[in-house]
DNA sequence: GCGGGAGTCTTGACAGTGTCAAGTTATTCG
DNA sequence: CGAATAACTTGACACTGTCAAGACTCCCGC
């Protein structure tokens, strides 16, 4: 209806000023962005739907239109996660063919991405029969198992890629927790690549 | 005061009409047991002390008159259950002498203990600073590391120890999250000592 | 160019939550 | 016996997730 005029200061405030538009333009987004901020701050377990409306300058229902549920959202930030995590792994494994430095890797995603990893690995606040979830969680798992040294495809999980996997995965778990002595959480890479000098995996007697 | 005939008849009332009376006799362990029955259904994120409070047939503020806080009734639970680990990593240790019999425990524990083991790994709904939860917390430590085999006792994180303990831990994690295939939750015992046989710690090249 | 339908987001309401202050009831001890 | 202390209840507050209903805006077919 307005002029031409009209329609190009519209244009700039599409890009300028997203925020106060009243269709958002990439709501869903931003609200999962929103959402690892305050998940960074407070832990998946304390997320309040509102705070991050707020947060993104939205009314208080606006997530759950998107996401359905609080699950539904942690959900979504919870496949971001996953996505991530894999590509990161195999990044690791593709520039250095080094089971170890998977292992490196996974931890320091763990570090660097607390909110997601902590998002990730707690099924009871998730949909677990989401879709784009559980694509993205096998994403993860192909790039771990392969990572881990599983010699084909079909055997992915003998007890040697199970071992490294729940070493791996331990060890980032009580890091996080705190559980550590100060001389690891200084410097926790250092201290996972010592394990690995300590830990042989292959068949014994 | 009363008399000696009184005092079996009340010692009695104690016993049996415990519920009804104003004072609760042992409330204390009675909303500890009701919230490890709730956690159990639903875990420590959800936790209700509204619902704790219901099920031990009180009011709703009573809860956080003994606890403080929801944080203090769960610091209470996770106490309660690293004294039960502890005296189960013990046993093992002092059973058998094998040190994957300590692991086998320990995921054992996470297994049947669901509830107290989900509400000791997640230090952000927890009062860290409490001394009960830190000298609990510590007991599992010295019979874990005691269990792990570390030679001596000033040497207590020394890199094979913080192995054995991530690979159990993470194991444990691993598998109460539903991340591992069938065939390693049907028998998580079994998949655990195979590991075992496949991971050797000390020192190589 | 212009409805009309399909998204996108807001508003308002509801039951349930944790926490606090004040009140009520029991116990203990001088 | 009476007063102080502890155990528990009652009532209130602000906050939470979820839902239904409404307001707004975009886009597609005419």
């Amino acid at each position: 209806m307005a002029v031409v005029v009209f329609d190009t200061v519209k244009i700039r405030a599409t890009v300028v000023l997203v925020t106060d538009r009243y269709h958002h333009g990439d709501l869903r987004r931003a609200l999962i962005a929103a959402a690892v901020e305050a998940i960074a701050e407070s832990g998946p377990s304390a997320l309040s739907l509102r705070a991050v409306a707020k947060r993104a300058g939205v009314s208080h229902a606006a997530p759950a239109h998107h996401f359905g549920d609080k699950a539904g959202l942690l959900t979504a930030v919870a496949a971001e996660g996953y996505d991530r995590f894999a590509d990161a792994l195999e990044r690791a494994w593709e520039a250095t063919g080094d089971f170890v430095e998977v292992g490196v890797a996974y931890v320091r995603f763990a570090i660097d991405n607390k909110a997601y990893f902590e998002t990730m690995f707690r099924p009871e606040l998730l949909h677990e029969d989401d879709p784009d979830l559980q694509r993205a969680e096998s994403r993860s798992n192909d790039a771990l198992v392969r990572g881990a040294g599983a010699q084909r495809p079909d055997a992915a999980f003998n007890a040697e890629a199970l071992g490294a996997w729940s070493l791996v995965h331990g060890f980032a778990g009580l890091l996080m927790g705190g559980n550590f002595p100060q001389a690891v959480k200084d410097d926790p890479e250092a201290a996972l690549r010592d394990i690995a000098t300590h830990v042989r995996f292959g068949k014994h007697s």
